[in-house]
Formats: structure tokens, C-alpha cells, sequence
DNA sequence: CACATCCATGCACACGTTAACAATAGTCTT
DNA sequence: AAGACTATTGTTAACGTGTGCATGGATGTG
């Protein structure tokens, strides 16, 4: 059907080794004849069978992007700007094969000749036993997202610490004294570091949080609301609350607004995550944005530096996070 | 590195012809042979080289999901739902390799070598090119999202026109009379269909849309603004307007409130498309649903029947879009 | 002029798999 | 008991490409 290098090889009156060499631009052959030979390939609109060169050559040409599930949980802007970032930088020089873990039913199939290199996109601990099984098929891996400590792995994620700490700089900043806290979900990396670095931040500042101006959370809309509840029943109120992701803070927003108050004129709020929707409720939420498509650009940079030239750095990287002003925090003038 | 069927032979004591007839469960193997196999094969921790096989069976086990764009102007929901649904019936009988048309520079890669299958989530008269570049190569097709005439082509999206229908047939049954339509952009197969199946909707409940309320519109926030400034000037205002997209919706709701007014209670609006911010705006708009998921999926498995069974069905598919009733539209009791 | 050197190309094989055909042994039929 | 048929396995080539080694011609050198 298609043309291959021999009939190239015939029409030039070459061997078809001739021709594999002119078209890998190999230093052997003779400039004319390569051009000859280009010519020919062009006139039969010859594409390479990258199925018979990945045979020879061990090579598949494929980059793995694997989320934790496709299904469900991973959140719609997540995974396409974690896509974008990969994308941009592999271009036309591996295709991009997206899958689902939660899909596989065996990592069996995960081979090295079927993957040049994978890249994880974790959002969870149960991506453990997969990333193990990469390592140990010497795989080039990078995981995304979540910090990882297997060894020999590359590791890129954004700095939440550095994040909640600016988070909770910026609301001293902006004059605010009384600051509560709204914690994640307990046993969450995540959850600790954000919280760490809220506190250095009211260290570093002087500011002491009560107890009483701490609540624990899970996550999710509901916890938000119920420990925002707490907070209003309190004689001396705080007059900003950092949630430890949106969508608490969301939860909490409609608390104030339930207890009769305003948001931020009353209390201010500040999230984590800038989620899809935190541009678009209101108040419009000021944020904590992790840089996902910059962590995936940079982590899909290294991968292809470790394939291509045969390394295996396996460092961690942190990227720094970005805080969103929006609408929802007050400045407070003393 | 990995073995080979021609390990597995040597230890069996058989040929390697044997062995891949074996474990390809062929009839002509003897089962008490085939056993023996198997268990040297999973001693081996053997995989099949998909490269080998590629080559000598001329199947690629690769599915190209297409996006019209990845870089800009794709939305993240729909791009996640495309995927979801793709993947649901793939699973592991196709590696899914996603991709922007406009990464490429030239089609010349994507042959029937390459690829199974091919399906393009078209957001754009743009993408003719490439259809008609695929339809040549003879490679199965199907294209969503879009209609498209392309001869030879599964075609899959959803029913706007009918859509479309249901929204204005909603307003009317809310009690709503005076009801104005802001137009998509012009040119767009999709503002015509929107704006028929409205007309439709009207004629078949009797009432009659004057000129002045309608409005032309460019499918941005910006033109919806101004599209309901005018309704706003009138002296005989509409009680109710279908913006044939979302954001059009939003523009036109902000020109609402900057005139003193409220949505629902002056003025109902309704939306299309069920953006991902449509929930989280306030009030959360009402608006006509596509059903990409159930889309994607539907051209999925009818992509894969084509390409199993070597056919060429070439159908065109209409699935139903779902009206999301939230809060933007008012009853209005007469 | 004989010999070494270098440049450009070809030969033959390899990669791991499937499949057409051949071969062997056993079974059935008459 | 001979031939036909069947069931099981092996032999060999093929898919399209890359590469080590051999080859042959041109060029340079003493």
C-alpha cells in the first residue's frame, strides 16, 4: 500500500540501506545522493513505519500521562491544563497517551518498550504500588503533583508551604490581626503544608491564632460551612479566615452570608487552589493558584532531558504558587 | 532484557510458532500444550512486544483523539468529558493518544499505520482540512461536536436545534409571553440551529417574537451585554431571554443588574452550553445542556464497531440535549 | 607503480511476531 | 492393510527498518 525505503531504493537505484541512511541524514552518505533520494521519498509521499523502526531501534516513541483516575475526582481545569503543560513541550517528537491508573487492571502491559517515559499526574497515596513498578522496569519516570519518596524518581510539585505562608502574609498585610485557620483533611501532605505555612507566616509576623480560631476540616463545602459556624459564634470574631482550599472557603462564605453578614466587609476569606469556579462565585475568591501547567511543562522538560541524554537525575522541584486577588478579602485600616 | 516467545519456546521445548499459536489461545494447540505455556509465559513475567506485532499484523492498537485546539479555546470541561467518555469504552483495547490539530504542522504523519482510528472532537470549520486528510488515507473516522459532510464520515453531536426547543418551550411554560432571543454568531452552523429550534419552539405555542426583540450576537460576554441594553430600552421590555450561549447569558445579566434590575425576578435569562461557571454565577443559570460525554462515548463505540468489523457505516447521530433548570428563570403566573 | 587510505555504497542479518505451508503421527474407512 | 483424513507441531518467510562488516573505487603517497 504505502511506500517503504525499498521502493525508494528501487526507483533510485540504491540498496534500501542507502536509503535509510539518506533519510537519517547519516554522515556516510553522499550529499547529492541524499538529495536524490529525498526527492523520491517526497514524490511517493513516504512516511517511515515508526512500528518497524521502534522494533529495531527499541524505542516506542510514546510518553505516558497517567492521572490517578479519569473517572472521577480529578477536577475538569486540572487535568487539561496538566495536558497543555506536557503538551507544549513534546510537540511532534512523542505522541502522548493519556490514561487513567484506576483504569489498569494489571500494570503488567507497562513495559519499557512500550513507554520511553511516563509522567504521573498523582492526586492520590494509592498511586503508590504504580510508581513502584515504573522504577523498578527502569522507566523513566517523573510524578507530578504530590511529593514522592522512592527513590530514583524525578519530582515535581508546587510549594504549597510557601504558598499558605503568602497567603497568610497577605492578609496581615492587608491589616488584619484576628486570623483564623480552617484546616485540611487530617493525614493529607497537603493539608500539613499548608497549614505550616500559614503558621510561619503569623510567626513570622507576630500574630498569635487562640485555639479557639482553629478548625479542623475535610475538604469539602460542608466542614467549611460547619467550622466557619463555629468562628461567628464566638464573642470576638476574626476578621479574615484562611481555608485550606476553595472549596471550604465556598462552604464558609455561605455561612457568613447565612449568619446575615457580608463577605468581605464583615469577614474576609481566602482559599487554595483557585479552582474553575473561584473567578466566578461571589464574591469572586482570592486564592492560592498552584501552577499546574508550569509544573507540567517542567516536569515533561526533564523527563525528555533523562531520555534523551541517558540520565536518571532524580531530584525534587518546587514551584512557586501564585496568590489571586479577587474580591473577598477587606483591607483593614487601623 | 524481557523475554521473548522464542525463550518461552526453548524451555517449553517447542517451537516458537507453538508458542505464539499458544498464547493467542489459537484452536490448533493442544490444551494440556497451551497450559504448560502459559505458565512458563507468567513464570517469564512475559509481554508481548506491541511493536513486533504492530508490525506484522499492520495495527497500531492506537486511537487518535483529536481536539481542535489544545493551547486556547478549548474549555477544560468539555475537554474533560471528551476524554472520560472516549476512554470509558476503550479502556485497554487502544492506547487513547490525544492531540491539537494545530500542533500539527503537517498531516503527513498520521497514517493508517499510525493510527487504528481517528476521533476529532471538530470545534471548527477549520478542521476540514484535516477530515478530508484522513477520509483519503482510508484510516476510520468519525468526527463529534460538529456537522459534517464529508462523505464517508460517522458524524456524532448533539441535537441544538431540539435543544434549543426545549429552552424556549420552557420559558413558555413558566407563563413567559414576551420573550427576546440574542443570535449567535453569524455563519456558525450552531447559530443557525439555536436560533431555529427557538423560532420553532415560539411558532409552535403561538406567540409571535417582534423584531425588536431580537438581537444579533457574537457568542461573548460583551455582545450579550449589549444585546440586553437594548431589551432594557425598550418600553415594552421582554419578561424573558434566551442567549444561545452562556456567556452571552452572563454578559446580559451584569447589563440586568447595572440597571437596577434583578435576574430572575425583572428579567428571566436562559443559557447554552452549560459552561463550567454557569453553576457558580449567581443567579446559577438555567441553560441547555450537551451531552459531550455521552457524545464522545456514542462515536467511540461506534467508531470501534466500524474498525472491528470493517465496516464503513457512515451515519449521521443526533443525541438529545438536557435542559439544566437552575435559578435564572421566574415563573411568571398570569 | 604498488600500496595504503578513505569515501560511498551494498550485503546480510537482526528486531519479535504471525502465518502459509510442510511434516509427522495417529485414526478411521473400506 | 492401504489409503485418506485429522490433529498437532515445525519450517520458513515475511512485515519495514537499522547496522556491522565487506566491498570497490578513487585518491594519495613514497
Amino acid at each position: 500500500m504505502s511506500a517503504t525505503i525499498k521502493d525508494i531504493a528501487k526507483l533510485a537505484g540504491v540498496s534500501h540501506t542507502t536509503v535509510s541512511r539518506a533519510l537519517n541524514n547519516s554522515p556516510l552518505i553522499q550529499e547529492e545522493t541524499k538529495e536524490r533520494i529525498r526527492i523520491i521519498a517526497e514524490q511517493l509521499d513516504y512516511t517511515p513505519n515508526y512500528n518497524a523502526k521502534s522494533l529495531v531501534l527499541d524505542r516506542s516513541y510514546n510518553l505516558g500521562l497517567f492521572f490517578t483516575t479519569l473517572s472521577n475526582g480529578t477536577s475538569a481545569g486540572f487535568f487539561y491544563e496538566a495536558i497543555r503543560g506536557v503538551n507544549s513541550v513534546i510537540r511532534d517528537r512523542y505522541q502522548l497517551i493519556v490514561k487513567g491508573i484506576d483504569d489498569y487492571t494489571s500494570f503488567h502491559s507497562i513495559t519499557k518498550k512500550s513507554f520511553d517515559g511516563i509522567i504521573i499526574v498523582s492526586q492520590s497515596d494509592d498511586d503508590g504500588p504504580i510508581i513502584e513498578h515504573i522504577a523498578n522496569k527502569g522507566i523513566p519516570l517523573v510524578v507530578l503533583n504530590r511529593p514522592v519518596d522512592t527513590p530514583g524518581v524525578l519530582n515535581v510539585l508546587s510549594d504549597e508551604e510557601q504558598g499558605a505562608f503568602h497567603a497568610g502574609a497577605f492578609l496581615v498585610n492587608q491589616g488584619h490581626k484576628k486570623i483564623a485557620l480552617i484546616e485540611g483533611r487530617k493525614g493529607f501532605k497537603s493539608a500539613q503544608n499548608r497549614k505550616d505555612g500559614f503558621e510561619r507566616a503569623m510567626e513570622h509576623y507576630g500574630i498569635t491564632v487562640p485555639d479557639s480560631f482553629r478548625m479542623p476540616g475535610l475538604y469539602d463545602l460542608e466542614s467549611g460551612h460547619k467550622a466557619m459556624g463555629q468562628f461567628l459564634s464566638l464573642e470576638e470574631r476574626p476578621t479574615a479566615v484562611f481555608c485550606c482550599n476553595d472549596e471550604m472557603a465556598l462552604g464558609a462564605i455561605k455561612a457568613v452570608f447565612e449568619a446575615g453578614l457580608q463577605v468581605p466587609k464583615d469577614i474576609s476569606v481566602v482559599g487554595f487552589d483557585d479552582t474553575v469556579f473561584a473567578a466566578y462565585v461571589t464574591p469572586a475568591l482570592t486564592t492560592v493558584r498552584r501552577p499546574i501547567e508550569q509544573i507540567s511543562e517542567e516536569g515533561a522538560l526533564r523527563l525528555l532531558g533523562n531520555i534523551e541524554n541517558k540520565l536518571n537525575e532524580t531530584e525534587q522541584v518546587l514551584l512557586r504558587t501564585e496568590l489571586i486577588v479577587r474580591e473577598s478579602v477587606q483591607p483593614l485600616h487601623a
